[in-house]
DNA sequence: AGATGATTTGAGATTATTTCACAAATCTGC
DNA sequence: GCAGATTTGTGAAATAATCTCAAATCATCT
């Protein structure tokens, strides 16, 4: 990147929204056009968005939530949006409940009825979103150490915090399924935490869209017998759908 | 606000980033026009942000990190950048600091360099911030209940969680200063949590700008003696930098 | 240093988008 | 069912974004 594009992007990272005649104001040793260039440039590393007549920054957790692993998330985004509809549906009053990371969760606490409950999560993006939409919900965030590619805590003590949490239902996020690995994820702390939340509470409800199904991820945090209810899309087969009722869980 | 605009919002939502002929053949009932008119009312109210044609989701923590208090904070942002830049140069590699939640505090984190060091925080949005757009620090988040108006956690444990924490630097935020009140905050749990920090820091910088001078918030948590080193904008009068000097205090 | 090729830049023309003004349609309260 | 207020749609005018291409700049090699 240019030592122009750099300088563009911090004005405009400290001024948070800015005009095009501005911008060619301040930078008026160039041209209308090669800053409008550079905003396009800018624009495509995800440092800010281009309004109509100008430009903004791009806000952090918004990538977060929505793009966070680029175009396979958004092309998954029907599905995830099936399935954070119907897990919504399943949200009690005056419970307490754990909602996992992942961009799945995120679509989730979107659709989070604004309704008495405590919610405990380790997404902190998560934790943000509800607390700023919704007014009714009480956000408990885990401490610890913020991962950068997960947005989420893990940390030597949030087993300890867990046990002082009771847990009523856990929405929880997988990564992958196959029959012989059960529900696995690609962290080795997520995996703890996955294990320790499944443990304490009364009952497991599992989101996974279809597109994981039959991935397998390094670490398993789940077998099909923790599970009570499993969520998934309309387009997850049939014969899956199946194995899973043989099982005894309830499946969305 | 009418059925369509919320169907728009959530539409939008649902999306994050639309056109407005995508806008337009979704709501095919209306005309464009209409939705362009939508679209103005929703951005208003800050629930998205028009681009070039169409409109984007408006990003949950753009709005905490800068226009949370609305427009008196945006008139100072002049005053808390020149704030942040300097408490930016002090920051020094390898060490364990803590950074308190606000809009300084949020500018700062995006001055903060790119080196490795410890940051430590009670604001979420401020963690996320520096996880996503820097490499090199470490992010520790502190685990609790997230106050919905200040977008920071307390809680029982958090005094505990300190404990086991070692704060080298401590950059703390304060909403309003007079001689006999001292450092003051609005929130009480705010309160105790910054007088435990900084109880056990080395070192104490604190953050204000000149607009917070010479007012009086219902929580004191701290006083001169407390604080290290006080950083504030060129807007600050001569005679309150010169008292702090009296005082030991390193004013920059 | 000078030639060569690649990249970057700026001005104007072109195209697309947004705004504006006003008339038609719809809604509201009586 | 009527009068006033609000909302909506249409097309013209204004505004902004994109495209094209030639000039300028930069980098590389001899």
């Amino acid at each position: 990147m240019k030592e122009r594009q750099e300088a563009i992007k911090r004005y405009i990272e400290r001024k948070g929204d800015v005009t095009l005649s501005e911008l060619s104001n301040a930078f008026s040793d160039w041209s209308e056009m090669t800053i409008r260039r550079d905003l396009e440039f800018l624009e495509q590393r995800r440092f800010l968005i281009r309004t109509k007549r100008g430009a903004r920054i791009m806000p952090t957790s918004y990538e977060v939530s929505v793009g966070m692993y680029g175009e396979r998330e958004k092309r998954n985004c029907d599905l995830k949006q099936e399935i954070a509809t119907k897990a919504a549906s399943l949200v009690e009053t005056d419970i307490s409940m754990f909602l996992d990371a992942g961009s799945t969760a995120m679509m989730f606490a979107r659709e989070l009825p604004d309704r008495n409950l405590i919610v405990i999560t380790s997404a902190p993006n998560i934790g943000i979103e509800i607390v700023l939409k919704k007014t009714n919900p009480t956000v408990i965030l885990l401490g610890g150490t913020l991962a950068r590619k997960t947005i989420s805590i893990s940390g030597l003590n949030v087993l300890d915090q867990l046990k002082t949490l009771n847990i009523d239902t856990a929405f929880m996020c997988a990564s992958g399924y196959t029959d012989a690995t059960g529900f696995s994820v690609g962290g080795q702390h997520e995996c703890v935490l996955k294990r320790a939340v499944i443990a304490s509470a009364r009952r497991v409800i599992m989101m996974m869209d279809s597109s994981k199904l039959n991935s397998i991820l390094p670490f398993t945090f789940a077998r099909l017998s923790d599970v009570d209810t499993f969520i998934t899309d309309s387009k997850a087969p049939e014969s899956i759908k199946a194995a899973f009722r043989a099982a005894g869980i309830e499946v969305i």
